[in-house]
DNA sequence: AATAGGTTCAACCGCGAGTGA
DNA sequence: ATCACTCGCGGTTGAACCTAT
């Protein structure tokens, strides 16, 4: 269903329903050079959008292997489950269903899985207690039991296929983090996860040490204005001839925002 | 076909936690 | 201790869609 429709406030930024370009622009840039920094990313990914907005979009709808669509019996079977535990821990209940965002499954519960629990209860409480109604039934043979969910996974998640450092490793890195990593080739755990299996295939070599190149003919449609901060990196060291520099954060914090106000248009 | 009222859900807003200077 | 800043959470909003009349 399309959202609200797009608008702009005061200071210039977008608001409202993302369009496909904006989705695109969003995705291109976070695949590949993950989210390090949500507040000065727009302008590198080419939206006017707020840092927050950015990664609202990208927590709720365009994060790799996201699912979207109706919920599974045993999904609504999990997240009943969880409320009851926890309550309104929309983030800790997501963090056990892979695929689905604190705000789609908060959205589940105040829309369908509420008033389902309201009735159950209503029903049971007028009958003698201890009698299941069906959807209560089916929490019994859900194949996650609420002992599980708690005190045998805490951090990890429900369903298999999907490691358990997947929920808690989409938290962002800082931007020192990212580019070190960069500079010196690393491939964390943390940033893999950033690239998502759609796009391995099309990577050639060893994508955090490859440098950028626009891939016009690959299946990612990259915005004219998508920005690096690999150019930042190249420039930085190209300008200060500095390449055996320990990249810390006093040296990066700064220069990198310099950079962004030399080479960065705000919209 | 028109439309009023209800429902859905993407997106916004405000706040608190965490962190670093 | 205080301030500034980012991030993430949970509540709320409102446009688009659906359904009944």
């Amino acid at each position: 269903m399309m959202g609200k429709g797009s608008f702009c406030d005061k200071n210039g930024l977008k608001k409202g329903a993302w369009t496909e370009d904006e989705d695109k622009k969003l995705t291109a840039y976070i695949t590949r050079y993950g989210h390090w920094n949500w507040s000065l990313l727009p302008p590198f990914a080419g939206v006017s959008r707020s840092g927050k907005s950015c990664r609202l979009r990208w927590m709720n709808y365009l994060r790799p292997n996201m699912k979207h669509g109706n919920f599974t019996e045993d999904e609504d079977n999990v997240i009943i489950s969880l409320h009851n535990k926890i309550g309104n821990k929309w983030s800790k209940i997501a963090s056990k269903l892979p695929g689905r965002s604190d705000n789609e499954i908060k959205n589940r519960w105040n829309v369908h899985l509420k008033k389902r629990v309201q009735h159950n209860q209503t029903v049971s409480g007028s009958e003698h207690t201890g009698t299941l109604e069906p959807d209560q039934a089916n929490l019994d043979v859900n194949p996650v039991k609420e002992t599980d969910v708690e005190f045998q996974h805490e951090d990890g998640i429900l369903f298999p296929g999907v490691p358990p450092s997947e929920s808690s490793s989409s938290s962002s890195s800082s931007s020192t983090e990212l580019l070190s990593c960069w500079l010196n080739g690393i491939d964390s755990a943390g940033l893999r996860d950033l690239t998502p299996q759609t796009f391995d295939d099309e990577m050639v070599g060893d994508f955090w040490t490859e440098p950028f190149l626009p891939d016009n003919e690959g299946s990612i449609p990259l915005g004219d204005n998508l920005w690096s901060p690999f150019n930042f990196v190249n420039d930085f060291i190209h300008q200060s001839s500095c390449q055996d520099m320990f990249m810390t954060d006093e040296v990066l914090r700064p220069t990198l925002d310099t950079y962004v106000e030399d080479n960065v248009e705000m919209n």
